[in-house]
DNA sequence: CGCGATTTGTGCACGTCTTCACAAGCGCCT
DNA sequence: AGGCGCTTGTGAAGACGTGCACAAATCGCG
């Protein structure tokens, strides 16, 4: 039953690289995994067990534990996982033993916080260039990167192999530059601009849009508001238990 | 038992104010919409038909017909909804007919740029108070509101009536600043610091990770990169087709 | 060398979310 | 008035994700 060859482990022989593909919850949790690995391996652990990781990421430990089954990780029954072994494992699926070029589209108030952001690189990627389609932004200095013209974009990613596009421009302009990006080849942007971008089958696009994560905090804030309002309820089958709502993206009251 | 007053319910009848809890992922979607019927007003349209609007949003029409008829939305058949009213009630559930007021603490690199954001205004939110702990930055004046020290929090919490927190700090000091926000009553906070949050039971916790975004990104770089490094297989059981894993949290792929 | 303490890996049941498909309702046109 | 086309709202089925609980495996110790 159990396969005998690691996946692709890092540095051993040379077998197929094959990715198991993982659910996508799962992939979503590896990269916190991560975080939480590399804290302990800075904290001295060589060893970690479910219980110690799933706690320092606020997650049920069978959930971790299904989780890391499933890219064929090796844990040690009654010891735990080697740290710097599932480092390695987890940085090998995600695809960070290369350090990927990113380009970043629009250099404005955010690009421009972006673009100086230094946990960028601790984290397996690097700027590799700033565009913006304002004349009078080309040609500013940020961080060491010179800011240069989004039409240079073809030449840019040739010459720095971008692997990701990042958009951190007005909604308008949103939809052309990704447009561009897609012409030149990038396959994986990550969109900041508060729109919906329509891009060819097999690329892959993430948005994170900061005015609706207030707004989910807004709604539960509301709630809890018109809930507290409520008088104490005897057994009216209405209103649930104050905290009977589970939080599912959300996290809510982790354990000390 | 029965409420009678109504917070605010939009101009129809006394209906019940009861927030219908609704599924979180109905709640992550509706922000969507209402950006989306925002643009539609703006357009001119005075109804739009659930497949009109999924279209716009780039989900499912039938998911969005559940979605709002879960908030007991007023559709027409044969005709659409009422976009105006549409607006007016998702508005009211997420409970943006208040203008919240947020405090965003840490004005580094990335704060600096959140507190000089505009998009905030027009989505139902009002900045109120810029917070830091480092005293060569208190007093520096963004965008008209003076950077205050955080240690002043509880004063401007109750001043301001502070609904929702920002945490942007490095991520040595965001566990310090949740627990104080915490504190002073604030139960609803978004972190953009990358570590873990532990708060007490009843406040939500959102995070926003730059680098998790971007290591997601880069598994599926990675993923694609090693299916069409592969030979054209024939039956093996090992490789899905190239296109059959469906994307869920990440749009993929929207027609036109 | 065997035993107990510990921890992984997973079968199973449950809840949530998604999608299809269709009946019910509404307006318009004849 | 009646019928027809369009659209909503929803029942039901399936896919997906989660969490419990336990067998299998490993280590350390006497």
């Amino acid at each position: 039953m159990s396969q005998h060859r690691h996946p692709g482990a890092p540095g051993s022989a040379g077998a197929v690289p094959a990715l198991p593909d993982l659910p996508e919850a799962t992939v979503a949790r590896l990269p916190e995994y991560l975080r939480a690995l590399h804290n302990l391996a800075d904290a001295g652990h060589e060893t970690i067990s479910s219980e110690g990781l799933s706690a320092a990421v606020g997650v049920n430990s069978a959930k971790l534990r299904k989780d890391l089954s499933h890219l064929g990780s090796y844990g040690t029954r009654g010891v735990g996982y080697d740290v710097a072994l599932l480092i390695e494992q987890i940085e090998y699926v995600l695809g960070l033993t290369q350090r990927r070029a990113v380009a970043l589209v629009g250099v404005g108030n955010l690009g421009h916080a972006l673009a100086g952001y230094d946990g960028f690189a601790g984290r397996g990627f690097r700027i590799a260039a700033l565009l913006d389609a304002d004349p009078s932004r080309v040609g500013e200095e940020i961080n060491g990167l010179v800011v240069r013209h989004v039409d240079e974009l073809p030449a840019v990613a040739e010459a720095e192999s971008i692997a990701i596009g990042v958009i951190a421009t007005p909604a308008a302009a949103a939809q052309r530059v990704a447009d561009l990006l897609v012409a030149v080849g990038v396959t994986s942007i990550l969109n900041f601009a508060p729109c919906v971008l329509s891009v060819p089958e097999g690329v892959d696009v993430r948005k994170v849009d900061l005015a609706i994560e207030l707004q989910i905090l807004s709604f539960h804030e509301h709630r809890k508001a018109s809930l507290t309002a409520l008088p104490a309820t005897g057994g009216s089958a209405l209103t649930a238990l104050p905290g009977g709502f589970a939080a599912t993206d959300t996290q809510e009251a982790i354990g000390t």
